[in-house]
DNA sequence: AGAACCATGTCCGGAAACGGCGAGCCATCG
DNA sequence: CGATGGCTCGCCGTTTCCGGACATGGTTCT
């Protein structure tokens, strides 16, 4: 399924709490919260290569920077070559999918599953974003449930409703009927 | 493979259950559960010579003594002359392996049988500790499955589990999760 | 000699459980 | 009535669990 060995790593602070970064040949791999769910385990990062000059981990760090110091409504887009090879084709694909979703902009878990052409998957649709490899760069957060609750977030609700204010998204009350198209 | 005649023996009782010592010239040969399968035949003992005073099975018996009634955590060693000649080389090669492990540890029989440069021989080396004659004094109920069951014992799972209880010995949840590839 | 026995361990496939959901069905409450 | 909140149930990819099927090698039985 995957090679996540022979990575490149390297932590960064954020205003959200460390985060470890990851990348392979291919492109940036990993991006997680220290504490987060689904975090690779201990032992797996321990065999990586520390490389804080990385030239691509450089750039993501520096574009995560740029990301967090945004005022909202001018919320940049990454530009990186991504890796998501560790996923399965179905989660690359919902994974893919995210990043098409603009900042300050929400989509239910159902609208996901639309778009990657299986609609009645919303279940699996949730499991996978759940194992996303790049939180924040993947913008997983930007999926909620049909009736506007957050629902959950592998770094914790709090992180959750945090990067969505900061990207000013509208957080609706948790009302189903807000939004059938 | 033996010559298993003209042995001393003598009946001495233990929490688990009377045991039958059996002595030769060369050392202390055999220790039995009088229930326990692959015993010696009826007959066959019927025709040793009931010695109470031997010195050898004097000291076997307090011995085994002294290990029922140790604590957890100082489990003494025995300290004996054995006769392990009724046994064929390999099996005599997997008895005297099982005399190298401590109380209060397990290995399992794929571990045996690697420590007797016969990686591939797990089931002979099942069968062989299966013929043990020395119970307790070859500690062959420190050995269990790779995926941490019990699987077998000569006297009876539940003095199995009662021995390495009285050791101290951690007795795991019957993972297999161990190692995956 | 040859076949059958095992106090094993590994691999593999099918079955069941598990979620970052959502729609439908009441029961309750103004 | 209309609106809300709580519950149940179907959805589906993934993961985990479990049982069966081998290969294996020394000993034993025919």
């Amino acid at each position: 399924m995957m090679h996540l060995d022979t990575l490149q790593r390297h932590t960064i602070a954020s205003p959200l709490g460390p985060l470890l970064l990851a990348a392979s040949g291919q492109g940036l791999a990993g991006v997680w919260f220290d504490d987060q769910q689904h975090r690779p385990p201990d032992a797996t990062v321990a065999a990586w290569r520390e490389s804080p000059q990385h030239p691509l981990l450089q750039q993501a760090a520096q574009q995560l920077g740029a990301y967090f110091r945004s005022a909202t409504e001018t919320t940049p887009r990454f530009d990186l070559p991504l890796d998501l090879s560790a996923g399965t084709a179905f989660q690359q694909a919902v994974w893919r999918a995210l990043l098409d979703i603009p900042a300050a902009e929400t989509r239910s878990y159902a609208q996901v599953a639309q778009a990657v052409g299986r609609p009645a998957a919303v279940r699996a649709v949730g499991a996978a974003i759940g194992r996303n490899p790049l939180t924040i760069v993947v913008p997983c957060h930007r999926v909620v449930g049909s009736g506007g609750a957050l629902t959950g977030y592998a770094g914790g609700l709090q992180r959750k409703t945090s990067l969505l204010a900061r990207e000013g998204a509208f957080i609706g009350i948790h009302d189903r009927s807000t939004q059938h198209h």
